[in-house]
DNA sequence: ATAAAAAAGTGTTATAAAGTGCGTTAAAAG
DNA sequence: CTTTTAACGCACTTTATAACACTTTTTTAT
C-alpha cells in the first residue's frame, strides 16, 4: 500500500481509505486499525491490526529504564487509538481531537495520506510540503542516539 | 527495454508504452507497474512489478529513525502509483496529477519516456534536453551522503 | 438525581469529478 | 497499398465528498 493522497476529513474528523487499497486490506484480512503519534514527526501513523500486534508486543517488551525507549513507549504506546474497521465497507475511521491536535490538522478538513508499504503516515498538508522540500520542523527531533534494543525495529 | 521515446498524454493523463517493448513485458509476465518520484532529479521512475517489490521490502525494511532513510522512503515509497498494467492490450499508464507535478510536466501533453533495461524514466522534455546538453536543473540534489544501510541498494 | 440540551459519533444518500474502457481516426512503418 | 501503431474522443463506471438524519454519550440546569 504505496502513495500519496490528498484527501479530505468530514465535519466529524473522519476519513476513508482511497478505494485503490481496498483489495490489499481484504488480502491481509484485517478488521483493526492503528493510529498513533509519530515519534519523530508532527505526524500520525497508521498501521494494520496485525503490524500493530507486532510492533506494540516488541516494543512493550523492552526496557523502559532506558530513557529513550521509555520515550519511543510512552509516545507510541500511549497515544495509540484502535478502530474498527471493515475492508468490504466503507473503510472509514475517525481522528481523535488529541491526534489531530499532535499533527496540525486541527483546523484543517484536508490531510494527506502516505501509503509506505505496511503502514500509512498522515500529515497536515503545510508540513509535508514543507518536508518534502527540504525545510525541516521545529519539532522536529534529527539525531537521536539509538540504543542497541531497537536499532533493529521500523516502526 | 531500453531507448528514447517522445510520447503524447492523453486528456486524462494516461500514455501508453510503444508497442516495441511488448514482447519483453510478456515475457517478464507482468501485470503490475510502479511509478514513483526520482529522489534526486525532477523526473519519474517506473518500475516492473517484480522489480518494485524487491525495492520497496528492501527500503521499509530499513531504520526508518534515520533521516537520510526517512528521506528516500518518503520519496519513493510514499509516492508510489501502482498500476494494473496488461501487456497483451493497451499498456496504458496513468500519472496522478501530483506526479506530474513534480517531473514538471503539468500542462505539456508530451512526455520523454527513456528505456533504463529493468526501469523507465519519465521526464519533462525540456528537462531532458537541457540534462542532456550538460545544463544542471535548479531541484538537483547532488550530494547525499548516503549511510551504509543502502549504499548497496540501486533505485 | 432527573430531564433537557448539547455534543460527539454513526450511518445513508446524492452528486460532481476522476478514472476506465473501447471504438474511430490519423499517422507511421513495412 | 496494407498493416501496425499512436492519438483522440466519447460513453460508462467508479470514487470522493458534502449534506443530512439518526443514535449515543456527555454536559448542564433544576
Amino acid at each position: 500500500m504505496f502513495g500519496f493522497n490528498n484527501i479530505s476529513l468530514d465535519k466529524k474528523s473522519r476519513f476513508s481509505f482511497p478505494a485503490k487499497y481496498r483489495d490489499a486490506f481484504i488480502n491481509s484480512n484485517e478488521n483493526q486499525i492503528v493510529i498513533t503519534k509519530d515519534p519523530q514527526y508532527p505526524a500520525l501513523k497508521v498501521y494494520l491490526g496485525s503490524e500493530w500486534d507486532q510492533i506494540s508486543t516488541k516494543l512493550s517488551s523492552l526496557q523502559g529504564l532506558d530513557p529513550i525507549v521509555r520515550n519511543l513507549q510512552w509516545t507510541i504506546l500511549g497515544n495509540a487509538s484502535v478502530c474498527d474497521f471493515e475492508p468490504s465497507g466503507r473503510m472509514q475511521v475517525l481522528i481523535s481531537a488529541d491526534l489531530k491536535k499532535y499533527a496540525q490538522i486541527e483546523e484543517a478538513n484536508r490531510i494527506c495520506l502516505i501509503g509506505m508499504g505496511n503502514k500509512f503516515e498522515i500529515w497536515n498538508q503545510e508540513n509535508w510540503e514543507q518536508r518534502q522540500t527540504g525545510g525541516s520542523l521545529a519539532t522536529e527531533i534529527l539525531d537521536i542516539v539509538l540504543p542497541e534494543s531497537i536499532k533493529d525495529m521500523s516502526f
